[in-house]
DNA sequence: CAAGAAACATACTATTTGGTATGAAAACAT
DNA sequence: ATGTTTTCATACCAAATAGTATGTTTCTTG
């Protein structure tokens, strides 16, 4: 928290693509930490050591960063993590299935107390400002989407149920492994977590055939 | 919300007990609009129509008010409507089945735009205030155990599969619950809480034998 | 009824906040 | 080299916030 962000090439040469990407950085993890709206633009800047000068050159205003930080780190990091490796699998589920456990397992307790970026700017911002809800939700469909081509796949090639509605589990899945991380987010217990999510597992086993 | 909160009794005699709970329904109205963080003090004084000194005689701070509202509102309400009527219910998986569908069918798009309280307080303050966080869980945790003890009812009354474990089936339920209600308010949809929810409903209809 | 406590009212304060104004130093283009 | 734009630095500001100080009114109690 009090360290500063360095750069790792000697001096301080003027690089505004990196300044750019410090910020960022620094204002996910400040927002993944407070929120947003209790996110610190003056913390931003001590973390980082940029000036408010240089901040308020690259983004407009705190909104802006915000959204930034949605666009480009926040969303691809989900598709990255959550959403290809179903789509590129051979076996949709079990790949859902091994995701989610990997999850489980490499998070941190530390991790786990600050939740899931994604629900945690969901709920605050949904409310208090359109643009994040909109972005927020565009997020929300891709992996949605993922899961339902990944789904019908699954099911045109026998290994899934066919009495389901891929839209409809989708939907569920993507709830019940937010609620799962939330739940265990509050009582901050990794129990909590792995019993939650062998919760989702074994509603994934009910769908194999 | 710009309408102030009138006693019925007619003018302003003195009413400590009713000026304590103008201030909490409306701390709650705030909170839940707004998240606890954001919550304006001055806006609840200027919508209840309370003053400073008053509200600061009732309590010690902002902090005290939120607790306040968790312990005598949130929780209360969440044992009402969703603990209770399971617990006495004589088929409880049917019962939960219900409370599930009535409050999806009375739930406005307003109320799901707001969110779960519970959830919402849970998210924004887990991290931020220990306090929240423990008060926060021990509503979780009455939840949990009612549906743990209605479980193991319907389950030594042959209503329910023997083969799952109550305790992991309550816990992902109500993580799905909320899942699926954090879910939804982002997505502003109602469509989104119904098609979610039956993905809840289904999952239950496949606890019963 | 008198005295003390409880309940409330008003004015003020200290701090934090996002945002701005203005200028300097690099980087770049000609 | 010189002018121009980009990038950054510093100092400042207006608004909002929780909280406090202090006084007044109502209620209770002996």
């Amino acid at each position: 928290m009090l360290e500063i962000i360095h750069d790792s090439q000697g001096p301080s040469k003027r690089n505004p693509v990196r300044t750019r990407e410090k910020l960022l950085e620094a204002a996910f993890a400040q927002i993944h930490s407070h929120g947003f709206q209790a996110a610190s633009l003056d913390e931003i800047l001590s973390d980082t050591g940029v000036t408010k000068g240089a901040l308020y050159h690259h983004f407009p205003n705190k909104t802006a960063l915000g959204y930034a930080v949605v666009d480009e780190i926040i969303g691809p990091s989900l598709v990255n993590h959550w959403v290809t490796p179903v789509i590129e699998a051979d076996h949709p589920l079990e790949a859902l299935q091994q995701v989610i456990r990997d999850a489980g397992q490499s998070m941190t307790l530390d991790e786990l107390r600050l939740g899931c970026p994604l629900n945690n700017l969901s709920q605050e911002m949904s409310t208090a400002d359109e643009g994040f809800r909109t972005r927020l939700q565009s997020i929300y469909d891709q992996w949605r989407e993922g899961l339902v081509r990944a789904f019908e796949r699954a099911i045109n090639e026998g290994q899934m149920r066919d009495d389901v509605d891929a839209d409809t589990v989708a939907s569920f899945i993507i709830a019940a492994l937010e609620g799962c991380i939330g739940m265990a987010k509050n009582a901050q217990s990794m129990d909590m977590l792995m019993q939650c999510g062998s919760g989702v597992l074994e509603y994934l086993e009910t769908l194999k055939r």
